[in-house]
DNA sequence: CCAAAAGTGTTAACTGTACACCCATGT
DNA sequence: ACATGGGTGTACAGTTAACACTTTTGG
């Protein structure tokens, strides 16, 4: 959590959160040919990490909660953002392995035992552009870096599970509402979608038809050509339309 | 809500309950060639209905508290459930209104002002063989009963939003998960599957057409004609086969 | 000129849609 | 025999997948 001192002060009182509901964000980010993970590691605790979340104030719609936990990590705005599941069994963060997570971390401990108890998350993904963000470590964190989602460190609660809810919906989706384009720059080749789209769905496409099935979905614009150097022929950069 | 002497009881102990957090449940069935949601009418409040609720214990998940309050009204065990969204607007059920729809209703005030605080609401959907249900009013309830999808009554809240958002999600994985048979007796006829098709997703099919499309699926099979009496060639009956 | 990758024309395979005919059923 | 609705054969159309060829780029 990278909470401000207004906010640390806030938490004292504790009615000005919900109580045991949280929220979680899977950020989702793309670059060198692999879908990656934001996870941020909290500090004195050994090879553990947590996925970034938060908590939702009294008067803050939950969508908004989002957004605000996503902009204190990746300094982004209007980010897009997926609500894609709840997860609330009853033994998936009990006292005990919560007590375990916070020693050595006396500042939370401090705020009160209603941390401590059973809670309910929220799961969102974050589809955003890797290039655009400058991951920020929270005031309790000791790292905040970009994962391999094929090479995940060790997560906590069921955190992991979370993030595989996360990328099966996002598989689900990618067709249907068309998202992909928020894991990548402005501008792009279609190589690069291409190599987007078989890493989240995780198999091959056919070069010529992959580039007609997209170009048949009138929703790219064709740019300039992008000349890399390379002893062939540059391939046209495209732009997502917007709105038409 | 349809809670024992027990649960009112718990009702007082505050901490029995998850705060702030509740489950609303959009319960579907299919009869007479309509989609049709169940539900109960609070007493003494005038012309307004809202979806079938209920609260979280504390050690309990969340799934297992859906199949609790759907048991309690439809009476019936191991539903087909789904989660399919989260409603957590800031105003969406705010302390004003909802002590209006409170007057009158003195039990539950009584019960202490953690009530009357703004909701997070767990969505789910669950799909129901018309047939089998003995639709129970809770001791809050007036009546309950099923309403045509479409002319639903007056609903209270944002209830009218969500079981839009359910049809909605009850559409787009009809064809992914195949569920649309918890909503038939377990023997059907195929102009029966057709027509709750053609219900669910708004849209007229090709008699001959769709029956072949549904078997080619494998996942029926082929059970004993059934005599109607009528003057033609009688249907075959077709079960869904759990798993081979 | 050559190798490598991009772009596109053409064809084959598959799937979905439409029309047809035959079959079973009770009057 | 006839009307009615069920089941299935077949042809046509549209979509998707596969193959092939041409074009562009820098060495």
């Amino acid at each position: 959590m990278d909470l401000t001192s207004e906010e640390i002060e806030k938490l004292g009182v504790e009615t000005s959160f919900i109580q045991q509901l949280s929220i979680d964000c899977v950020i989702f980010g793309f670059h060198g040919e692999q879908l990656k993970v934001l996870l941020p590691k909290l500090r004195d605790i050994d090879n553990t990490w947590t996925l970034p979340g938060g908590y939702i104030f009294q008067k803050e719609g939950i969508d908004d909660a989002a957004q605000r936990i996503l902009q204190e990590r990746t300094g982004l705005r209007d980010i897009y953002l997926e609500q894609f599941g709840v997860f609330g069994k009853a033994d998936r963060a009990t006292a005990e392995t919560m007590k375990k997570l916070m020693e050595g971390n006396s500042i939370r401990v401090k705020l009160g035992d209603w941390i401590l108890k059973r809670f309910v998350s929220i799961g969102y993904y974050a589809l955003v552009d890797f290039t655009e963000v400058v991951p920020r470590a929270g005031s309790f964190d000791e790292t905040c870096d970009w994962y391999d989602m094929k090479q995940l460190p060790n997560l906590a609660f069921d955190h992991s599970e979370i993030i595989q809810k996360a990328l099966e919906n996002l598989q689900l989706m990618l067709d249907y509402k068309l998202v992909g384009f928020h894991l990548l720059p402005d501008a792009f080749t279609m190589k690069e979608l291409q190599k987007l789209y078989e890493t989240i769905l995780d198999k091959p496409f056919r070069r010529d038809n992959f580039q007609r099935k997209m170009l048949s979905l009138g929703i790219l614009e064709r740019l300039e050509k992008k000349f890399t150097g390379a002893a062939n022929k540059a391939p046209y950069t495209y732009r997502f339309k917007q709105r038409n």
